[in-house]
DNA sequence: GGATGTAATGTAATCCATTACATGCAGATA
DNA sequence: TATCTGCATGTAATGGATTACATTACATCC
């Protein structure tokens, strides 16, 4: 409950001088901070954040608009942000949103709200969120891993199309020929991203495009739909022998519906994943996946951002950090 | 930028009257109203957090102490805090402390300087943890899974103890008679308790305990330590035939573990886990394990923050949600 | 008509720290 | 001695909202 003003009184000093001694501001005789800081501690003061942030104007929050935690690609990115976050001296205000484009406006102006938050980490865009151009520029903003195209948003992630593009063009080498793909909902770049670049592979190889091959997963990216796209692939008559999965947990989906056919990975059919979380080689067959620095995005991310809110010249638009192609257990030659 | 006054300006009224409408008070025309709204959006003002934060004396933050994002049982219990503090108009701020016991003086103060959050839920207290009693009853706590014993702040579990105890009686019944554990740190009461139950059960079968039958896990609960610790209790002479473990992962360690011996589970040894996470049931054979209602427990912790940050008189001091055995693949009779 | 009540609105104090500017004092300089 | 410099400290304005209390306008009643 004590003010400054106490602690001033109780040191026999100045409020401004108690201010300055708690700001490290420097100026202060070395015994007149010693009394201030006995005073400090006597009264147990603690400074009032919201008085001090209203005359700072600004809040030392970042906040982070995340889809959920539970998928541990973005426990990773988080972890990430709030150790850097932590070491500039932020904090880190959490946003749970299922989905970005299920937004209400009140909720937005709520996010935007004057010292809320000195800047925000979008994880989880769609392609044309267009909520976000309102803010391009004259908020700092960082979009992390997914990101809305042609708004003038700096982003952070890896060449998703690039990265699947070499992926499967290593089931290729393998000698598939009929190459599935297990896709997730179109309005994630990711998504698109990592789809084109299978497609990419195709053409590449002199092999059709077939509708057939292209498996549907839900937006949440679930084992449970994973599994579901995968035994509409495998019940086919001409099923692929190859599955390139935009993520792990679809793939781990993937290879439990193989199982349940009776269909052995990788002998009978190959399977790629996409991510490398931890899941990936707690079962065997490892599983074969791209690799995504998750904690380093994210540190990387809430690095750009306070780039930005200390309106740094030359702050970057757009980074690609690099991924790397784990090579385990579940492709192997075709049959 | 523009502040209330700004408003009241363009709306020719005065600054009480654009806060009441923003508050919500009441006992404003229709037709005043009406021009306040317009003046707001015209002018695109957002109230200062900071101003109304430190009039009100409240933040309408709550913060979270949570240990780390990517156990799926933390990530759970903070979707359930998450979904009802937004419901109840409260934001979440997370803190990331990868050990409650190694929290530096100075990261504490300033996690309860004033106006920073209303109150505070913490995710994984060590049994021991004092600094916190130093707050109890001035600040609004509460503790949730894991927590300090013997400190007067309210907390939210689930009898550990019981679930345990019940649990290593399925395998007695099964007609195991060496029964191992491979348990984290005791600084956890979560550890402990199960521990705890683990021995009552032990007792209650007439079945000597053995201190050779505890394999140790690091604090992390994570995979990797729960392989090596069934390791150590799998190469003896005399290796047990069931082991309950204190979390899910953990077992999948355990299982990964028994694989690579080439012991098969449920045939040849037990495997019990603890929690109910999602990795569970994606991959065969299914885990036999306690389900902890972690949602729930979230949920609920907010809740009773929330009385607590009210002032409710006789807010519950501690509460045991149910928590329920589920018999899945890893547990069989004794060969 | 005047008194009274009520609903709508306005005025100004208040929350508490930061900081620009002012002051005072000691030592250095001319 | 008078003036200047620089450091340590103090005074008071400031940030932007909320809200207790004051005021006004108007309707109602006798």
């Amino acid at each position: 409950m004590a003010k400054i003003e106490d602690v001033a009184r109780a040191a026999g000093v100045s409020v401004a001088t108690v201010s300055r001694v708690l700001n490290g501001a420097g100026g202060v005789l070395a015994q007149t901070e010693a009394r201030v800081r006995e005073a400090v501690k006597q009264l147990s003061y603690e400074p009032n954040l919201s008085a001090r942030n209203l005359r700072k104007n600004e809040s030392r929050i970042i906040l982070i608009l995340a889809p959920n935690f539970s998928n541990p690609y973005y426990s990773n990115v988080l972890s990430g942000i709030c150790d850097v976050s932590r070491n500039l001296g932020y904090s880190t205000l959490i946003c749970n949103i299922y989905d970005s484009s299920a937004l209400d406006e009140s909720l937005v102006q709520s996010l935007f709200q004057k010292n809320r938050a000195d800047g925000m980490i979008t994880l989880a865009c769609n392609r044309d969120d267009d909520w976000l151009s309102k803010y391009a520029g004259k908020y700092p903003l960082v979009q992390c891993s997914e990101y809305a195209e042609g708004v003038d948003i700096p982003h952070i992630s890896v060449d998703n199309r690039s990265a699947a593009r070499e992926s499967v063009r290593h089931l290729v080498e393998l000698g598939h020929q009929r190459i599935g793909i297990i896709a997730s909902e179109n309005r994630y770049v990711s998504n698109a991203e990592r789809l084109r670049g299978y497609q990419d592979a195709l053409q590449e190889a002199g092999l059709d495009e077939d509708e057939n091959l292209i498996g549907y997963a839900s937006a949440d990216y679930s084992f449970a739909s994973g599994k579901a796209a995968a035994h509409t692939l495998l019940e086919r008559n001409d099923p692929p022998s190859a599955i390139f999965c935009v993520s792990d947990i679809l793939a781990l989906g993937a290879i439990s519906a193989a199982g349940k056919r009776g269909i052995q990975v990788p002998r009978d059919l190959s399977v790629l994943g996409f991510d490398d979380v931890d899941y990936t080689t707690m079962f065997h067959p490892y599983l074969t996946t791209v690799a995504v620095p998750c904690y380093e995005l994210g540190r990387r991310s809430m690095l750009l951002l306070y780039d930005h809110i200390q309106r740094k010249p030359g702050a970057e638009k757009a980074i690609y950090l690099p991924h790397r192609f784990i090579l385990r257990e579940t492709t192997a030659q075709r049959a």
